[in-house]
DNA sequence: TTTGTCCACCAAAGCGCTTTCAATTACAGT
DNA sequence: ACTGTAATTGAAAGCGCTTTGGTGGACAAA
């Protein structure tokens, strides 16, 4: 008499069986699909689940199974700036209804940067998820070996230079996508090219340097340190960056920004030194596609190398999961091209007075 | 023989007590601060857990304890417009560090607000969280009675006008900052005062239209539909707000927007309109103190009234973990004020010619 | 010596599932 | 009627932990 069905402690498969004058057995699996339960008693008892509105309790499942039916995600915040990267809510979007329509749950990990180590192991150690997504990897990232270690199944939204064991990732092409903006600024007569990078400890901040200067090596333009930027990548990054590049001798007629924030910043110095983006100075800027920063409605205000972030987390959520069902697989891989949009940002290189 | 402490395998409390000559028993309760264990004892148990790396299985302890040792967070995604909101990062954030502190897990839930229920249901049944996080609540939001209904103990970021059942919930207090920045307006001799504002189904936005009116009335100033707007907070949504609006004869001399990301886009119409921010067209913004889109470095861009998103998530977490841990007390409110930070973005009306 | 209290520890049940192994029934084949 | 096989169903063990209800020993009091 302890728990009726209308009491509010959810129902559990001993009273739904009871209910049914079925076993546990026969119940379960009726509910998983397995064969050996007559086509007559399966509907019964899925009728039954739905109207008493029973499901498997995920601890009690995942103890009899020993999975743990949930994803992490490990989100690194900068001690230094408390940062959370802007990109993770729309990636985090794509993956959850990838794990919502396979029945896994995401469980989330902030984490200054410093302790990761303990995070993983201890999502390891509490069996607390059958594999993680790794967020942000730098050059050289010590989680690849670590997780490896751990034999925690993972995969990386994006890559880790330096990483010699083979791992499951998804990655924008950011080298040739950084290439081909610097070259449609090239066409256009821009020789001043500067770059607002991100932190460039970050894989793909290095990615997109190395295609930047593989294009002006290509015109046998010199790279000039003076007009590359690094930091995080906020719009007042972007302003002061715009802000003092412009305030230099030989200022840059044209900027590549690492991000549509950073490029609203190097607007916003633009503007306030009189000058017109589009004519006197270029903007192209990588955009991730955020869903609460479109690029401009119809047509793009930014000329922009273009490519969807929450795109990139309902695959590699998918990628995740089947490395978690087979474990032997080879490790897979994908590399998203970007796409070049050309707005209003950009412009025929002014000529020189 | 089967997995020996060097296996991949995590260990467990069986293998551990084994390796320490003690029961089970013993050894749980040193590990969980129990009294009846020799201080000695617990050392030894101690010093073998960290050498070990030995942490408890979150399923097993959940099943024992008939606690989940999670909370959840249910994130409507607008299917419409797939649109995320931006707080949602750092807010998230915030509620991480303590759910980190107190050993709870987070699991995030997205879900198009078609079958919010359903999710509901499910968390609830499957014993998947011990309590909830609701975010974005709407005027008279069915999600509270729901939860309600469902004894699943909850805490909403904002607050459901409507609702007349108590819940624990934190909130700003967007009438009272609206009103302020109205007045801040209006104390500069604005008398046309535009609101660019979120949804109206959103409890916030009615909210922050009752402020905005309030202190309109209270100089006899009418309330003009052509100057108020509601939308999602997208920079292209305040910048077609805005460019409409100048648009129209007798245009507003200043704005009040609901988030920095609109304010952005109205600089935008602000600028194509060769007009100056701060001097022809006065703007005030809400601003949540984002990480990644500060208002300025040392002096704000923008006049904003101000409150972290992310300190909100900080709190409303503790809040919520202490209704689950005393579901007796009665339920929990905070109102937080904004704070009123003067920036370059408002002066005094300009004078008509 | 006996009794009574603590103290420190342990065996075993139970949390809600899955899964192995076994049992029951029905029915075709001989 | 008897055996063999396939089709259904069940009993019970086990997943890794907590917790209840002991047990045995040391030590002080009687």
């Amino acid at each position: 008499m302890k728990a009726l069905w209308w009491t509010k402690e959810p129902m559990n498969l001993k009273e739904l069986s009871e209910q049914l004058g079925l076993s546990q057995t026969t119940v379960s699996r009726a509910l998983n699909g397995y064969p050996e339960v007559s086509a007559a008693t399966r509907k019964r008892v899925e009728d039954a689940a739905r109207t008493f509105n029973y499901r498997p309790s995920t601890r009690a499942k995942g103890l009899a199974t020993g999975q743990a039916l949930a994803i992490g995600h490990v989100i690194p915040v900068s001690s230094k700036h408390e940062m959370v990267n802007p990109i993770f809510g729309d990636f985090i979007a794509g993956a959850g209804e990838t794990y919502a329509r396979q029945g896994y749950e995401m469980i989330l990990s902030i984490v200054d940067d410093d302790n990761e180590d303990q995070i993983y192991r201890g999502l390891k150690s509490r069996r607390a998820v059958d594999g993680v997504i790794v967020h942000g990897p730098r050059m050289d990232d010590p989680r690849i070996p670590l997780l490896h270690e751990l034999q925690l199944p993972f995969a990386v939204h994006g890559r880790a230079s330096g990483c010699t064991t083979p791992y499951t990732w998804l990655d924008v092409n950011n080298r040739s996508a950084f290439e081909r903006a610097t070259n449609f600024l090239l066409d256009l007569g821009h020789q001043r090219i500067a770059l607002i990078n991100g932190l460039e400890v970050m894989d793909f901040a290095y990615r997109r340097r190395n295609g930047y200067e593989a294009a002006l090596k290509a015109q046998n333009i010199p790279v000039d340190l003076s007009l590359m930027r690094s930091g995080e990548m906020t719009e007042v990054f972007g302003y002061q960056s715009t802000r003092d590049m412009l305030g230099q001798d030989d200022a840059p007629t044209a900027i590549i920004a690492s991000s549509l924030i950073c490029a609203l910043g190097a607007r916003r110095a633009i503007e306030e030194r009189g000058l017109v983006m589009g004519k006197d100075v270029s903007i192209i800027t990588h955009d991730d596609a955020l869903s609460y920063l479109q690029n401009g409605a119809d047509i793009p205000i930014f000329t922009a190398t273009r490519s969807s972030v929450r795109d990139a987390g309902r695959k590699l959520a998918m990628m995740l999961l089947d490395a978690v069902a087979n474990p032997l697989n080879a490790p897979q891989h994908e590399l998203l091209e970007a796409e070049l949009m050309v707005g209003g940002s950009t412009g025929p290189a002014p000529r020189k007075d």
